[in-house]
DNA sequence: GTGGTCTAGACCACT
DNA sequence: GTGGTCTAGACCACG
């Protein structure tokens, strides 16, 4: 989680490259299927963006189908995920 | 009771929708006036709605004059309600 | 826990009895030191005797130094607790 | 800010004494008109209550006239405010 | 065995 | 990075 480095030379959201980073630790399995993320807050703070760029990556990651966010409970990786390919459920 | 579905995507208070599906009930007739509504852990179990939430509608209702809250008694609907008019007592 | 059978024929409180119970346990290791009992209601539920009577058992364990309550918390077993003998801190 | 204890003993709500706390702070010129009080994660933090319990002491406080919330922005204290007196506009 | 208060912490809307 | 709402569940006071 520590080793993000947002890029701010080239023209590629924060927010993407922050779904970007979140998707590869979904794929390598560092979260696994059921698995809850870490907090909205939590991920500002280890990423070092702002909470509202968090809010923007994890939609990021629900319109790709790897999560699924529960209002006040959480946000949870699908359980058949399939990062280059289809859709959870 | 169970067909209650709260709707996050809308802009409008679960409390007040859960408010106004009791609302609807009392007003349909499904609790009589000087009924005793089921306790507040049981409306949150069947709403599928925390406590603090159905303790927040059950508010909307008391400011409504449909309901008056007898501590460790219970929620009673109250004699002379009228939905779209007047006050009781 | 389940092994729990109130004497109503002796003239000894039910809540007395349900605190030597708990007592017992505690002193068995069945709940170590820093572990949190569990809730009021479920106690009540498991020991079958009302919350009234369940939280009078816990003030009796308060008061033999077994335990110590955090508002809204829980019910915590005492660090260094001697069941025959002195008090914790 | 530190020398806040709440009382659990009393039947005074820990949300009263936590605006009373801080009614006597204002009243003492620690914040001053117009001043923002801190957030209400960091009130919490300090006075060692829930955020839920500092919302409803910013909440009295509001009905004291003494304070002024802005969504987004903070609470800010009124500049008219006579402690024993008046409201403030 | 009810309603009442409080805790801890989540996501949301907005600046 | 704030205030706003909601969740889940604890203990408390009372009947």
């Amino acid at each position: 989680m520590s080793d993000f480095v947002p890029n701010w030379q080239i023209p590629v959201y924060i927010a993407t490259q922050a779904a970007d980073y979140l998707t590869a630790l979904i794929s390598d399995g560092a979260f696994s299927p059921g698995a809850r993320l870490p907090s909205e807050r939590q991920l500002a703070d280890e990423l070092g963006v702002s909470i509202g760029t968090v809010r923007r990556a994890t939609q990021i990651l629900r319109e790709r189908g790897l999560v699924k966010t529960l209002p006040s409970r959480g946000t949870y990786v699908n359980e058949h995920v399939r990062i280059g390919g289809g859709r959870d459920e």
